[in-house]
DNA sequence: CAGGGCTGTAACATACCTGTAACAAACCTT
DNA sequence: AAGGTTTGTTACAGGTATGTTACAGCCCTG
């Protein structure tokens, strides 16, 4: 269930929203009553992320390390090690320093919530709760670590661009490219497989208003070739593929 | 130094008092209840935060531009936009998408808070509320981002910087700094691999009022440079990377 | 008050990028 | 197969962005 938003998005938006999690996220829920967890990994099932259960805080920490979680939900109360125990814990080890962290819990006190938070929880939730602001809490925090990870991410083959770094790479290695050839590629890249025209890409690129000519976006895509695939030899596939009276576009292969 | 005839400290900034080199996170509240937003604002320069109040809908989306803050705190019932049309333009835009969103509402109904949390809402609080949950939620939103002063201790590569006790160290080894050097290291290395323009590292360097050249920018680079790399041979690998058009971006090779 | 460190600016040097023209090659039409 | 059209390729002149250096003013320290 790709969650909220069905509203506004482009449809180059809606494919790297696919492209972002290729795997559904998985969750690890750290509840020592059988029936809130299941509740919960039932819940959260039906919303499409892949769950573990851990029934106290020794268990929860080792399965963090096999599982890799994209999110935790852990229960203070929990036998053997306390559920702000391994809060901290996972706050100390640089490994799990950024995995959010919902804190639920029956404490209702303020001073318990404020001490989950000190100790580095993302969110906090007093029992009982809704599972759909659980799911809703769920979503945004996973949200959050897509955009400050893997948002700016375009990929086609082994070609990766990252919008935000400005950086583009090509089976791991770092090419180094010019403004306009950056910009060029980008333009490519939001729709692969669609075939943009000169003039879309001369105004995508080079802005509405330029009185630039349409050949120089071939010089400029003969650049970008040269670049992505290297020099002389070619030795690696053209990703670029010239559509004869219309303009580029760009698969893999 | 010079922090400290231009910093009119406010009695709020003492906790802030022994990091002058560090910037204050800035908050951008919206609200349209001057007595509310007064509360929050006064409750949270107590804590060291920079705020700024918008009274409408029209006004918060100015602000953003101008202020670029590190959180907002956004009231739903606004005059003009309402609080969830803002939350969707600023989700929109690419420059603002990942700036954290504090929803505050007098509206109890789950599905008014789901809509928010669809809308991209990082978190969502019912009025009325307890002070110290919106500054444990604000804090936890900003230690996410990183902009929060407590994370104190920057890595990037083999480069520490402590903003804590402003100190700077490559391999082990401590480095001097002059004081707009540091401020500078800090400002990249908070978030390291994003490309950062001259004018957004003046504003957080030298501060949103300066009026300083952007190519001053440069020198303070090529300044830094020579501290961090070794002042002739350059016999380290250099982190802080160029990017023509744009700015620089530090990152660990 | 003298000296040293820090800062911002200007000026120069250099490296890089860019658009265009001109020619070559590929392609399509007839 | 010829002729016209589209695209590939190359070279280059000019422009722009950045690197680098020098310097004058400022503030603090001693």
């Amino acid at each position: 269930m790709s969650e909220q938003d069905q509203s506004r998005k482009t449809p180059a938006e809606a494919s790297l929203e696919r492209n972002r999690w290729s795997r559904p996220p998985r969750v690890l829920i750290v509840e020592d009553e059988r029936a809130i967890a299941e509740l919960i990994r039932y819940n959260l099932n039906k919303n499409g992320y892949q769950c573990q259960v851990a029934e106290d805080g020794e268990e929860a920490l080792l399965a963090v390390e096999e599982l890799a979680p994209d999110l935790i939900i852990l229960d203070w109360m929990l036998p053997e090690v306390s559920g702000i125990e391994v809060c901290r814990r996972l706050r100390a080890r640089p490994q799990t320093r950024s995995v959010p962290i919902i804190m639920v819990t029956a404490r209702s006190e303020e001073a318990d919530m404020l001490r989950g938070f000190r100790e580095g929880a993302d969110d906090y939730m007093r029992k009982p709760f809704s599972l759909n602001e659980l799911n809703a809490r769920v979503d945004a925090a996973l949200r959050r670590t897509r955009v400050t990870h893997q948002a700016h991410l375009l990929e086609v083959g082994d070609l990766v661009l990252d919008s935000e770094a400005l950086t583009v790479s090509r089976a791991g290695k770092r090419l180094h490219l010019a403004p306009t050839e950056f910009r060029l590629l980008q333009a490519l890249m939001l729709t692969p497989g669609r075939v943009l025209s000169r003039d879309s890409l001369l105004s995508q690129v080079w802005g509405l208003d330029s009185d630039v000519e349409a050949r120089t976006v071939d010089v400029h895509v003969r650049r970008l070739r040269k670049a992505l695939n290297g020099e002389g030899g070619l030795s690696m596939p053209d990703y670029i593929r010239t559509v004869r009276g219309v303009g580029y576009c760009i698969e893999a292969a």
